[in-house]
Formats: C-alpha cells, structure tokens, sequence
DNA sequence: CAAACACAGATTGTTAACAATCTGATGTCG
DNA sequence: CGACATCAGATTGTTAACAATCTGTGTTTG
C-alpha cells in the first residue's frame, strides 16, 4: 500500500489549485489529521513538503498556514513561468503525439463544460493542471516537478493579488495554445502562453488580503 | 536548539553537492539522528524534504536511499537546466552590482584555490555553488529554488554517468561565465553556460536500462 | 478607563515505547 | 549441492503521552 502521505499530500495540493485553501488560512495538524484519517506525524511530513514549495508557511510553534506570495515572490513565480513554459512548448510541438493532443482536447472540453455547469472551483483547478498536463506531457520529469510547484504558487498569488475583474486563465486561452501546438507552430504556442502570462501579470494589484475557511467544507468526503 | 530542520537539510544536501553521499547510499534514521543530535521525527521530515525533490529515494519499510537518477532523468535535468540558467544569466547580466561580481570573483577564487590545494570535496560543493550563487545573485527566488534542486540532482547524475576521464564544472568555465557577466554580455554569457553543461552532457556515458548499468560500471572498473 | 498581568485552553514540539516489516543467516529437505 | 523455510536482529512505521509555547480572556492595577 503506497504511503498516503502522497495521497495527503496531493489531496492538499488540489486543495490549493482548486482554491478551496485560500491564502492565510491556518492550517493546524490534528485538524487534517482527523479530516484524512492519519496520524499527526504524517501532516507533519506533508507540511515538511509543501513548506519546501513555500506552498504553506510553517512558523515556529504556531503552525503551519497557506502561503500568502508578496508581491516580489509572485513576480518571480510568474517570471520563472515565462522561463519554463515556452521551453516546455517548443518540447511539447517537437513531440506531441495524436494522443497526447488527445488528451489535451479532452482536458480543454472538461475545462469548457466546468465553465458552463458553473462548477467554478472545478474549472479553476483544471485550469491550472492544464499546464501541468502540458508539461508532463513535454516529457521532461525536471521541468514538470518544477511547474506542478509553479502552478500552485500561481494560485496562490492570483487569489493574493488579483484585481476582482479580471478572470485569468479561460479556457480560450488555453484553445489558442493548443491550436498552435496542433499547428506545429512553436512561435506560436510560446506567443500565446506569453501572452496568456502576461494577461495574469496584468491583472495583479498589489494590496494586502487574506481569509479563512471552513477546512470540513474545504475537505468534504467524496 | 542549534540544529534546526533546515540545518540538517542543508548538511545532507551539502553532502550531496561534496559527493561525500554517493548515489545508492543508505540513510539509515536512527544513525542520522544522531549524527545530528535530533529525533527521528525531525529527520523524516528532511528525507520527505529531500525526497519530494527526488535527492533521495524513499522506499517504505526499506528506508532512504541517495538517488540514483535514470538515464532519462538525468537528461531531464541537464535540459532543464539549459532552460534556466541563460534565463538566469540573462537577469543577472541586467542586474549584476558591483558588489555581486566581486561576490562571484571570490568564490571563484575560493574554488581556484580548493582546486590547487587538492580539497577535491570541497571544490565540487563550491562548482555547484557557483552555478546556485549565479542564481541567488540574479534575484529571482523561484529559479534560484529550483536551480538549488537541479544543482543537487546534477551532482548526482555526474557520479552515476560520468565517465571516469572526463572532469566537469572547472574554475576556467566559471570565470568565461564570469567575464562575459562583468562585459554585460549576454549572449556570450549564455553561450558560456551552455557549452559548460553541453561538456557536462558530453561526459556523461549512458547504458541502456538501469540494471545493465550497474554490471557495466562494476565490471568496467575492473 | 486603559494597560499590564495572569491564567486556562488549545496547539505545536518532543520523546519513548510498541508494532510491522525487511534483511540475512542458519538450518532443513529434496 | 541447491532451493526453500524459518528465525533473530535491525530498521521503519505508528501511536500515545508529555512538555513547551502561544492565544485569548478576564482580572487587577495605576
């Protein structure tokens, strides 16, 4: 039986990417313990983790919280975004098989229906797997551990510091990058999730907020 | 209390970075624990640490393990740093103060001087320090996170597949780098770094499957 | 009335003991 | 002789109890 503390650790994970766990929001051991059903030594592991992603902030004694990125960090995740994601695209162009374009189909349409059934945390979090779906599908383990971490911490700063208008990451967005791929057209692909990063980029107001949440409702069994 | 999780983070991952912990090596819990003076929980937490960055491979009820990387995550990693590292040097070219480049002639003179008074440990640690220090100096806390990662995983994937003739990540690379940063150069900059790791890449003799490749290095050294 | 103090409850940090599992060594059987 | 079974020692995994620390509340005091 595969230790759970990656089952944990990924339940946590979504959480974020599905921005159920808002920025701030403590995060206390014998809570999660209770919620997944294991003992306190393995939330520790799991926050041991996901501190090291600077996903949850562990501060000495009083527990762990969900990272609030300041306005430089969330600059640098996004710059390193701009970094990674183009070299995963000329990657993904060069060796995408139909399969794989497959799939992604699949993932935008469930993108598409997430939107249109309103189920929004839904949509949010398949938003962001969509980049890592496009990573890992790139085939390079390295630069798809580093962008699973980047999509999380670009969660986090969208809830941080997004200004209320504006919606990043629609599912067009990721239409157009697809086509482009489709296309064999690397140019192209890189052009458009620049732009893409660049419509999150714009839409960031630096200003102070943060929230709780309900961690049963956040966690709700399935 | 002097040895903080992140202290005895940082001594293993040093030890990787000296090559001091070879590829396949045991970390028995019990003999860490006291070789730092901690508990048993304090080090499982640096090992979930170390293994979410794959330094380290954790088998249940077999214990930790330095990794040993595959052909194919080796070739990752090297990839992955060719994406990143002339996006470092490119920032760095921009910002570098004075104060950063006398930071970077030091270190390179540190390791000019581990090289003649043949401190061999020590002049590996400082050639993957360098490469982080490019990193740290070039002020983007997301990159210089993950390049301390690939910087580690480097390491590794040079004592698993380097062949024995081949030496890799010597001071004159460093100071090319260096120079071409001090020239504000970008270009040459880059080019600099990338034919560093092109030697690494170069140097690196891959067998076809894992378990071949162990008989190989056995019987070879024979 | 405000500030400082003190205490109670809750949460994190630490430790040790116990259970489960693996390694490898010995012994038995074909 | 070799393959398999068994057992002891060692290591990992789990649990619970205890200690240290923090938060918030209520009281005291200037």
């Amino acid at each position: 039986m595969p230790t759970d503390v990656d089952d944990v650790y990924t339940r946590v994970y979504d959480a974020v990417l599905e921005q159920r766990l808002l920025p701030g929001t403590k995060l206390p051991e014998e809570r999660l313990a209770e919620i997944f059903s294991v003992n306190r030594a393995r939330i520790r592991q799991v926050l041991a983790r996901l501190q090291h992603e600077r996903i949850v902030d562990l501060v000495p004694n009083r527990g762990a919280f969900v990272a609030r990125p300041t306005a430089e960090e969330s600059d640098d995740v996004l710059e390193a975004r701009r970094v990674i994601e183009p070299a995963v695209l000329r990657r993904l162009v060069e060796r995408a098989t139909t399969t794989d374009l497959d799939h992604l189909d699949e993932h935008v349409a469930a993108e598409r229906r997430s939107h249109h059934d309103g189920l929004e945390a839904e949509a949010i979090r398949l938003s962001g797997e969509f980049h890592n779906l496009l990573a890992d599908l790139a085939g390079n383990t390295a630069l798809a551990h580093t962008m699973r971490e980047l999509s999380a911490l670009t969660c986090l700063v969208i809830l941080v510091h997004h200004a209320p208008t504006a919606s990043a990451c629609r599912p067009d967005d990721h239409e157009s990058i697809l086509r482009a791929v489709r296309d064999r057209d690397a140019d192209a692909a890189v052009a458009a999730v620049l732009t893409h990063l660049d419509l999150v980029g714009a839409s960031l107001t630096f200003t102070e907020t943060g929230s709780d949440a309900d961690l049963d409702a956040v966690f709700a069994s399935r």
